[in-house]
DNA sequence: ACAAAAGTGTTCGCCTTACACCCATGG
DNA sequence: CCATGGGTGTAAGGCGAACACTTTTGT
């Protein structure tokens, strides 16, 4: 096949179907709430880094990390990888959040966005380096952002918020072990409201999502509290197409997709 | 911008980034199931259209009705419209459900495929045309499908039968007016266990999802049942990307596209 | 000793489950 | 009048919410 042949094909293609993929993602992480003197009061809150557009739509407003995506690369990947060149970031959670296609979305060309989201253990968010075009922001009161990412972020949080009830994604926020008032404040955190911390204890423990570890925590004001550790044993009761069904496929790897 | 110039750009792209977008969807109807002699008894269990390749990947084999995105075709119209042309079926109930993009999965080029699920009434799927190229299969025992269409299959299932669990879904399955033995059907055949009649009819009252027609089936075998019809003003619970939260946002229409 | 957080016990009300029972109609 | 599904009553068990109470540490 001849350039001219391909490059043929190539501009019928182009024409008649083919929107631009892209990928976003939408990186959730709990930082201690900032007080008027910016001193760091002990409350955490949802936070999400955003950065700035370079380029020109929709130049200089905030927008979610992402990119094309390249044709040899995984969506998960590219959502990883685009997530980690502007944040310096790892997530220890990263899953499809929906994808957005509509035709308006963005001015010129038909952009179809796969969105993904990711959660950040506390203590790496802390180091990320903010500057001029990266900036957390508190992910209850956004300024007005670049495209449709305002309406992602919002699906984002709800999603985020009802999953933490019933799965076992709060873990991704903290370190290897924890203490259960810790887990609890991620979970007030994320729902913001107080929750009782006898009960909590107690659904905890009869879930079986975590175990104890025999140690106690040191150097706190008062009594030490018991440390745990995450049960790597106990069923995901979710199933984004690689969190698979119980039965049959044989699982694959580390990575969402479906082949 | 010349021609050239324009087909130079598109080239490059397309080498670059540029996968190709595909939208299938998996649909979902209430059929009665077959005997050995081809007589149907009263059951009813899931049922699935399929649509056979006659283009070269995977030629002959069953796979997903579905099609390339045009460019100036909103995601959920162009589920809709390959649906329709196909399968000659018009859904009443259409979400996304998730994207396939991994890289292995379409043999030659890169396709990402956002695929939709939908339902539709039984009545109307009874009067699909089958033949040689469109055949309904029982979802829960498919032959082997082209690409990764068993792993979507399995997928749209697993949400199937959650979502019915805490949404109203099942009507979607029904016509404008019904008994409470139909609703029952529909979720005994789609969780394949029996309810109990009593308990069901309870939960479903108290639900406020449905209200009394006040007229009854007549030219049953006994005692004759009421009609009740779908109660539009009950909350959805449920939020894709336009079935909005409660608050803030203004509601758009009828597509869960957000913008 | 006292403040404050860790951790335990107990009660209440709601919702689901199981199952016994009555009701209405066609044959 | 009786078989069959429509429809009601009721009691037991599970679970979360509320809250009183005990334990253990640092200061």
């Amino acid at each position: 096949m001849s350039t001219a042949q391909r490059t043929t094909q190539c501009t019928t293609l182009s024409a008649t179907l083919s929107a631009t993929l892209a990928v976003s993602t939408v990186i959730f992480a709990l930082r201690p709430v900032e007080k008027h003197d910016d001193a760091a009061s002990g409350v955490m809150t949802l936070w999400l880094p955003l950065v700035r557009r370079t380029s020109d739509p929709h130049r200089n407003q905030w927008a979610l990390p992402g990119g094309w995506l390249p044709n040899h690369e995984e969506l998960a990947a590219a959502a990883a990888r685009t997530l980690r060149e502007t944040t310096s970031l790892t997530p220890t959670y990263l899953e499809q959040l929906y994808t957005f296609g509509a035709i308006g979305r963005s001015p010129g060309r038909r952009v179809v966005s796969v969105v993904y989201w990711a959660l950040v253990k506390s203590d790496e968010a802390a180091q990320v380096a903010v500057g001029d075009n990266v900036r957390w922001f508190p992910a209850d009161s956004l300024p007005q952002l670049a495209f449709d990412h305002n309406r992602i972020v919002e699906y984002a949080l709800w999603r985020l918020r009802t999953k933490v009830e019933y799965s076992r994604i709060a873990h991704s926020f903290l370190g290897e072990t924890f203490t259960l008032a810790q887990l609890r404040e991620v979970h007030e955190a994320v729902l913001h409201r107080s929750i009782d911390p006898a009960n909590f204890r107690r659904r905890v423990e009869a879930s079986g999502d975590v175990v104890e570890t025999g140690e106690f925590l040191a150097g706190t004001r008062h009594r030490p509290p018991r440390l745990y550790r995450f049960n790597d044993a106990s069923p995901p009761a979710t199933p984004p197409p690689s969190g698979r069904r119980p039965s049959d496929i044989p699982a694959r790897p580390h990575s969402e997709e479906a082949p």
